[in-house]
DNA sequence: ATTATTTCGGACAAAATTATCATAAATAAG
DNA sequence: CTTATTTATGATAATTTTGTCCGAAATAAT
């Protein structure tokens, strides 16, 4: 469904949200620890979602990554998985088009519509604040 | 979504079975001509799909691939990407977890499952003749 | 029987994705 | 200012997926 990658940026990314919401910043390390990622490709996943104004870094000791309070809320699955993996996953025909639509539709088309729309409802509707709901109580993990 | 070859798998089978309906068998190369995909690679797949008992096949002159004309409204979509993807579809997690459920689930798991199984139905639900429908009245394409 | 055709099946190759490594750049702290 | 720490970045490697090649096996037609 979403590429490791992706899947990182998002763990990661709720891993960062959670911390932030007690005004703390998170290395790298503690990062791919928590959520059990390697460490480097975690670096560069994190390296594309700073560049995509989804999280702030900072080098140097005490330095890492955080994201402002304010902005949790408002943040979207949508705007990582985007920032990671492009409009595939949107855009993306079933049968590997790559223009498909109404106009020339591949045979599946009309039905899988249905479950993509509801795919990116569901993700453009989806906070990170949400995400970290469940961590906190510890209704939901980030590694197994 | 899916596997490059799980999308070359269910353009043949649904070329094949447009075929089948006027009992002609289709020779690899014309599938993979027509569906406009590797011939080698398709073969594999094609090999694949006859193990998994989806579709016949022939060698020799006038040999190829055919699906029983009486099968071709009960094989649904969910046997061929389960023949080539196995339940990774169905069972996989969001984040990558290789177990997720709701005794330990990842933060996107409930709001995920609704959209798994939405597509698990839609699967399910459509059978190689509905796909072929929308092709006899050239109203669907299997390349552009 | 021989031959031409076609799928079968394994080895191999290319490409894409995932992951690692080493070094540079920034910066906080002493 | 120096050092230790941490992210940034590019090169490289491993793995997986996708794709190719070629000979074997089957079989229809001559």
């Amino acid at each position: 469904m979403f590429s490791k990658a992706c899947e990182y940026g998002i763990k990661a990314s709720t891993y960062i949200a959670l911390k932030s919401l007690e005004e703390k910043r998170v290395s790298l390390k503690e990062i791919s620890s928590e959520i059990d990622s390697p460490m480097a490709f975690t670096a560069k996943i994190l390296h594309q979602l700073a560049k995509n104004d989804i999280l702030v870094s900072a080098k140097g000791p005490s330095g890492g990554f955080q994201i402002q309070k304010d902005r949790i809320e408002s943040i979207k699955l949508a705007d990582i998985v985007y920032a990671i993996d492009g409009d595939s996953v949107y855009k993306g025909c079933a049968l590997g088009f790559n223009e498909c639509n109404a106009n020339k539709p591949c045979p599946l088309h009309d039905k899988f519509v249905v479950i993509r729309d509801e795919l990116k409802k569901m993700l453009q509707n989806t906070s990170l604040f949400e995400l970290t709901e469940g961590l906190e109580v510890g209704l939901t993990f980030l590694k197994r």
